[in-house]
DNA sequence: CTGGGGACGGGGCCC
DNA sequence: CGGGCCCCGTCCCCA
């Protein structure tokens, strides 16, 4: 009976609106006006939301906005999706379909364009990252994008998404090159410096997130988005001598696993494919990042670039337990902290050699040192523990799980016990030179 | 204030 | 096509 009566409703308003009956909002897309109630509009879109309830006593008769980011076709799926609950998608508008709606804070819209496009461009971040995943102690696993709900699309389509290159216009203020599609190229910073206009796209370097345009706001895992920046700017201390990586931060981690779980459930996992053609006229295909932007040549670069906005770092390192969003990254710290690759000494910055490099530990970092500096710190006590780990890594850096690793692991897989072992860092613990040059996988 | 170290994102290439 | 790798530029932190 509920459901019959919602459906009534629904129907009710979808005829008093294409009657133009109450109609008591007025609607500008690229010049062609759309009537509706504002009351619908209100309950359907976080955007009229914000615009229905700032700056109106409620009293005045009508209400105006206006639209250039999207086309009137787009902004006609949205409306009789407002008002009949049927979202008509298609290969060719869903691109729009869903930037209109991040713009308009329609989670719904965004999860049913998600999901349609799941269906054609199968790019699961889930079920490798979580296998290949490194740690040891802190299995982490994303989910795919699909969530939970159950999907009500319309129609799958074909399996590719070819959106005309205008599809991506925003409101004029911004309707610079962006992703047009010769500039494909466009350098990096662009990302993080054309968001100055209200926007739709997560801006991955803004910290002032208060524009009631940006969908971050929106979606359900924008807050992971600031755990993100907050890391980014903070979690790299875990390794520093001397400072403590309390059980906030752990917290924040196990906090951010699960908010990235949110995320996930709420991005759509990849937005298309831009097409454009290059100086001889050749077809140039890239693939659009749905939250910025940004273009990339190839899925997998996407899927890469796409960490940068849900914070994924499916790469711990076992030393300190610092998260890393890419292998090579983890790959590059381990080498530079935790295993002295650099034949520098680190306090007169000469050149050393394997032999004449001695290698320093300070709790788990590790650099070397040329001999006269050593002997100018003074090096008497020199306990040789068996920290050979240096040649232990490539097992440690694989995440091997479980037996055979024995003290060896020990001394460097358990993360509390890190910034202890860095308090010690005082007396400095020299290791035999013995490298034995091992490489990584 | 500045330079170095480290992190990290992007591009491109190879396998 | 995806993963790995290398190089480069940028940013941030800290000494």
């Amino acid at each position: 009976i509920t459901v019959a009566h919602q459906s009534s409703l629904l129907k009710q308003l979808n005829q008093q609106r294409r009657q133009e009956l109450f109609c008591d909002c007025s609607v500008l897309v690229e010049g062609q006006l759309f009537r509706a109630h504002r009351n619908v509009l209100f309950a359907s879109s976080g955007y009229f939301r914000m615009l229905l309830s700032q700056g109106t006593d409620g009293l005045s008769d009508s209400v105006n906005a206006t639209f250039d980011a999207f086309s009137p076709e787009t902004f006609t799926v949205i409306l009789d999706f407002i008002y009949s609950g049927q979202l008509d998608l298609s290969s060719l508008n869903v691109i729009e379909v869903m930037s209109a709606a991040s713009y308009l804070q329609m989670n719904n819209v965004i999860n049913y364009c998600k999901k349609f496009i799941k269906s054609s461009l199968d790019i699961s971040v889930k079920d490798e990252d979580s296998e290949r995943c490194l740690s040891l102690t802190e299995p982490c696993s994303f989910p795919s994008g699909a969530g939970d709900e159950t999907s009500e699309q319309q129609q799958h389509g074909p399996s590719s998404v070819s959106p005309p290159p205008a599809l991506w216009t925003r409101d004029s203020s911004r309707s610079q090159s962006g992703f047009g599609g010769k500039d494909s190229d466009q350098e990096p910073s662009a990302l993080k410096t054309n968001q100055s206009s209200p926007s739709n796209e997560l801006n991955t370097e803004s910290e002032d997130l208060q524009d009631p345009h940006d969908p971050l706001y929106t979606l359900p895992g924008s807050e992971q988005r600031r755990v993100k920046v907050g890391t980014k700017r903070r979690a790299p201390n875990s390794t520093r001598p001397g400072q403590h990586e309390d059980l906030d931060i752990q917290e924040a981690r196990t906090q951010k696993a699960e908010k990235a779980e949110e995320l996930y459930a709420s991005l759509p996992s990849i937005v298309g494919v831009i097409e454009h053609f290059n100086k001889d006229s050749n077809p140039i295909m890239r693939f659009k990042c749905p939250f910025c932007t940004h273009t990339v040549k190839r899925k997998a670069d996407l899927k890469r670039h796409l960490r940068c906005h849900t914070g994924e770092r499916p790469y711990p390192c076992q030393a300190c337990n610092k998260r890393f969003t890419r292998l090579e990254h983890l790959r590059s710290h381990f080498e530079t902290i935790h295993q002295a690759r650099k034949l520098v000494c680190r306090r007169c910055k000469s050149q050393v050699t394997e032999d004449t490099g001695h290698v320093v530990c300070e709790g788990t970092r590790r650099y070397r040192m040329c001999t006269s500096c050593l002997q100018e710190v003074g090096c008497d006590s020199i306990p040789m523990d068996g920290l050979e780990g240096a040649n232990e890594e490539p097992a440690l850096l694989l995440g091997v799980d479980g037996e055979e690793e024995g003290e060896t692991k020990r001394s460097w897989m358990v993360t509390d016990d890190d910034d202890l072992a860095e308090d010690s860092g005082a007396d400095l613990i020299i290791q035999q030179v013995d490298d034995s040059d091992e490489e990584l996988p």
